[in-house]
DNA sequence: TTGAAGTATGCAACAGAAGTGCATTATTTT
DNA sequence: AAAATAATGCACTTCTGTTGCATACTTCAA
């Protein structure tokens, strides 16, 4: 059994031959990926098929939902031992306003947030927009 | 000549009925508004007056647009001597998932974000979701 | 004062993403 | 093999954001 069909199976995830591909493109990719993406590369298949199995994998862990502030959904990954927890786990996505990718900063994590008193944090998402290392050097 | 009207001509905007009126609705509210929530409320006049009329607000300075992880766009008019600049005037927004309201945290500001070498940042979007201090009570 | 230019508004239409319903197909279980 | 369960594919809808264009309103110079 190949490594990436485990992953599906310790999520609770059936391997079905479509997923598998899915997760495969996501492994390969360093970028988030939006759905239209994941279409565009696999042109034969459905994009209610791919919409779904997207879901799926944030619903099992597999991978985490990015909202970086240009209005299409990314995902990417998780990394070994995420559970999206508020303390361990959320990292900061980068937006580049030159190349379009959001990249997952997964080496620095957010910093602690104070709140007003009465407010409970369950979530925090934090986007920087600018210039990523590559556009940068050229 | 009154208070609000002020404000649009000192941001180089003509002060029409229309944009008067939106301006004085977004001050009367504490909470960041969509289009639709504007929309709603004048019910007599045309979505794209409106989303043009806080388009505009926005170049001029005059509001700031949120992107609160909903998908749909938020405005809030910008704080007294506010330029919008990322280590001054950015500050936290709050999405609270019981009454689905955002707020702007405007007393908390940003923390020092840090970087991986080559990125350079120009803008931050930092939304904390959860329960707001309202709901909390309850 | 009048006409031209510039600006704002209103209506219609479009684009793109997200999401739903339902029939069909595939897989698993009994 | 039949029944139950899950995944897929297609069509369609909803919603937000956005643009094009014709009309109305302002401004300003001749
Ligand atoms: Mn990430
Ligand atoms: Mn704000
Ligand atoms: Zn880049
Ligand atoms: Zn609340």
């Amino acid at each position: 059994m190949q490594d990436f069909e485990k992953i599906l199976e310790n999520n609770n995830v059936k391997p079905t031959a479509m997923r598998l591909l899915v997760l495969q493109f996501l492994l390969n990719k360093k970028v988030a990926t939006s759905l239209t993406d994941v279409e565009n590369y696999f042109d034969k298949s459905d994009r209610t098929t791919l919409y779904r199995t997207l879901k799926t994998f944030v619903e099992k862990g597999i991978s985490h939902k990015i909202d970086d502030g240009t209005g299409i959904t990314k995902y990417a990954l998780c990394e070994e031992n995420c559970h999206c927890e508020i303390d361990n786990d959320l990292h900061l996505h980068f937006h580049c306003t030159n190349c379009n990718e959001t990249i997952c900063i997964t080496d620095y994590k957010i910093p602690r947030i104070t709140l007003p008193t009465g407010y409970i944090a369950e979530n925090i998402n934090l986007v920087v927009k600018g210039i990523c290392d590559k556009c940068n050097k050229k």
